[in-house]
RNA sequence: GCCCACGUAGCUCAGCCGGUAGAGCACGUUCUUGGUAAGGACGUGGCCAUGGGUUCAAAUCCCAUCGUGGGCUCCA
């Protein structure tokens, strides 16, 4: 979920990462000058900046970022320059004898390569390069160091943990303003934040981590969600299931959850004397179903979906929000079809999944296409041709996409979108799976022309991924500001003088009766706290109702946009609301 | 799970070299009945995350647990 932060950047610059790379050799040489004994690690140029791993004697605190900082700038104001030097392999292990995290690495370079080090100052590392020529060239009030945390030590957590540092660093004092202000968008737009702001979701220490309380507001927009969601699966051909959270040791068993996907399942509860658990997946519900009955070639291919709630253990360290929870709501299906039938199927999935990404006002998304791991199942020639019709799919959906070699399942090959949201960060959200493992465990047929048993494809398909990390995202790309059709209270009405509340009530219930979401506010605040709070809630449309409006049978339209469109009938206003209400227009109020 | 930091009223936070709590917002009452982003007055509200320890005395110090945040690893 890296930001990729664009704005107005230029990115002509002489090599913006080599620049972020020397920087992170210079606050190398500012840590060792504060710790001597500090043993380090790497410290790589990384997207927005760089940063460096230590083993340090004691926590590094903020002052000592100020510190290190200082350090920095003094290091740039010296123009020390950049030596590069080749040297042997023992060199290299005398060079950095004090040093294990270096020895480590030299001693895993391949015989006959090449060992650099570079030099600036009396700072020495082991580097492969290139730098700048020299520190002088960092411009000096245009790096900042932003945070520090831990990281294992070559990303194992078998190995030590060390204390990392993250800088920035912009090719001019503007810029890097540019990036702190965007930062700040970023917080401004958190959607946990925001939850508690508007009053969407919560979540409860004290009743379980990981587990997400919907709030009446957040509720409606979910069900604005879900029932668009149910109307555009029944277009497309699917039918809706409803399965059990629970199943007996057996389903798990088959479906081979209990091997290899135990970790993030719950410990079993006892029920009879029998183990059952709780549904980390919906997939073999849905088998149960289909092997309910001999199925037909005729009656290929079967789409079901369902709004599944499943439960995953997620290690604590890892909870975030909404995004990353321990119970959640997939919006499932499984894809159960011929193989003569699979291109057409896939097609039609990427087709259906950016459909529905553009109608909730996201349009740009990147594929990524994971191929067969080392260890897998399923014969290679099945492999291959679900991976053709993967890769066939994109290239006529157009899609820009990246392969990820050997990152399938083992159980199948696989598509994942990435969506980009207003901030030009990205989400995993979408996953189309092959499956070749389960209709085989659950012996899983269909008769075909033939009137012998075949072995059915199976794909599995969660679009918006899951309810709850969906909701998190748009909160984020909206800003909490929801499109018309999505917001939880679409107009307040705002009474000038207590004697207009009837006249409030009024229009709100034929508001309602126009199917809108419409509440009066009946606080006793004058019309300007009024309008504020209604506009910290982000509502799309204040009403506002006075003397003239209320003789008038009108009223006044101010938008969130802090637009004012005077004066209309309640019956105009009742027109455009629901016809942009109707047509799901992500932007217009 | 691991490292570090944090956990004080519904929310945002102050208090913390130990002497049993404070602000703003929200909420309630009340005066005001006001035309497009905060009218005034008064008031309610906290077992200072939980459990243990040190001490005459703990919100303040120590330990543990739970949770949150930033990362690492992993995923919808």
């Amino acid at each position: 979920m890296g930001g990729h932060f664009e704005g107005g950047i230029s990115m002509s610059q002489p090599d913006l990462e080599t620049m972020r790379h020397s920087a992170s050799h210079v606050m190398a040489e500012a840590v060792l000058k504060l710790f001597p004994e500090a043993k380090l690690g790497i410290g790589p140029a990384i997207e927005d900046g760089f940063y460096y791993d230590f083993d340090l004697p004691r926590a590094l605190t903020p002052e000592d970022l100020e510190r290190i900082s200082a350090l920095m700038v003094e290091s740039i104001k010296a123009r020390h320059p950049f030596i590069r030097q080749e040297v042997s392999r023992e060199e290299a292990l005398a060079l950095f004898a004090n040093q294990p995290y270096k020895l480590e690495l030299i001693r895993e370079m391949p015989e006959g390569e090449v060992i650099t080090i570079y030099r600036h100052g009396d700072f020495l590392d082991l580097c492969r390069g290139p730098h700048i020529e020299h520190t002088g060239q960092i411009p000096v009030d245009a790096f900042k160091l932003l945070n520090t945390a831990a990281a294992y030590w070559r990303g194992d957590e078998k190995r030590p943990m060390l204390q990392r540092i993250y800088g920035t660093l912009w090719p001019s004092r503007e810029e890097l303003l540019a990036y702190l202000a965007h930062l700040e968008e970023i917080e401004r737009r958190d959607h946990r934040r925001l939850g508690k702001e508007l009053d969407l979701f919560s979540l409860h220490e004290e009743a379980g981590a990981g587990l997400v309380y919907w709030h009446p507001k957040g509720g409606r927009i979910r069900q604005q969600v879900e029932d668009f969601w149910r109307q555009r699966h029944r277009e497309g051909g699917y039918e809706i299931l409803y399965t059990p959270h629970i199943g007996r040791a057996w389903l798990w068993e088959t479906s081979g959850h209990l091997g290899f996907y135990r970790e993030s399942m719950y410990s079993p509860m006892d029920i009879d004397g029998q183990d059952y658990y709780i549904k980390p997946m919906n997939c073999p519900f849905h088998i149960m179903i289909y092997n309910t009955q001999r199925r037909s070639y005729r009656e290929l291919p079967l789409r079901w979906a369902e709004l599944g709630t499943v439960y995953r253990y997620e290690k604590s360290g890892v909870l975030h929000g909404l995004m990353r929870v321990r119970g959640f709501t997939q919006d499932d299906a499984h894809i159960i079809c011929t193989p003569e039938q699979i291109e057409d199927e896939i097609l039609e999935v990427l087709r259906f999944s950016l459909s529905l990404w553009r109608a909730f006002g996201f349009e740009e998304i990147q594929a990524y296409l994971a191929t067969r791991p080392e260890k897998a199942i399923g014969e290679p020639a099945r492999w291959e041709q679900a991976l053709q019709s993967l890769r066939r799919a994109l290239l006529a959906e157009g899609i820009p996409y990246e392969v990820d070699e050997g990152g399938g399942a083992f159980y199948g090959p696989k598509i994942d979108l990435k969506i980009k949201d207003a901030l030009g960060r990205e989400w995993q959200m979408t996953t189309i799976q092959f499956d070749f493992n389960l209709p085989e465990r659950f012996d899983m047929v269909y008769i075909g022309e033939d009137g012998q048993e075949h072995r059915p494809y199976m794909v599995h398909r969660a679009l918006l991924g899951s309810l709850e990390r969906f909701f998190g995202v748009l909160i984020e790309h909206y800003a909490g500001a929801f499109p018309l059709w999505l917001a939880p209270v679409q107009a307040r009405l705002i009474p000038i003088a207590d004697r207009h509340m009837a006249y409030a009530q009024e229009v709100c219930q034929r508001l309602a009766a126009a199917g809108m979401r419409a509440e009066v506010d009946r606080s006793g605040d004058r019309m300007n706290a009024k309008i504020r709070a209604a506009q910290l809630e982000k509502i799309p449309y204040m009403l506002v109702v006075g003397d003239r409006e209320a003789s008038s049978g009108q009223v006044s339209v101010r938008l969130r946009t802090n637009e004012d469109l005077g004066a209309m009938s309640v019956e105009a206003f009742i027109q455009r609301a629901t016809a942009l209400i109707a047509a799901r227009d992500n932007r217009a109020l």
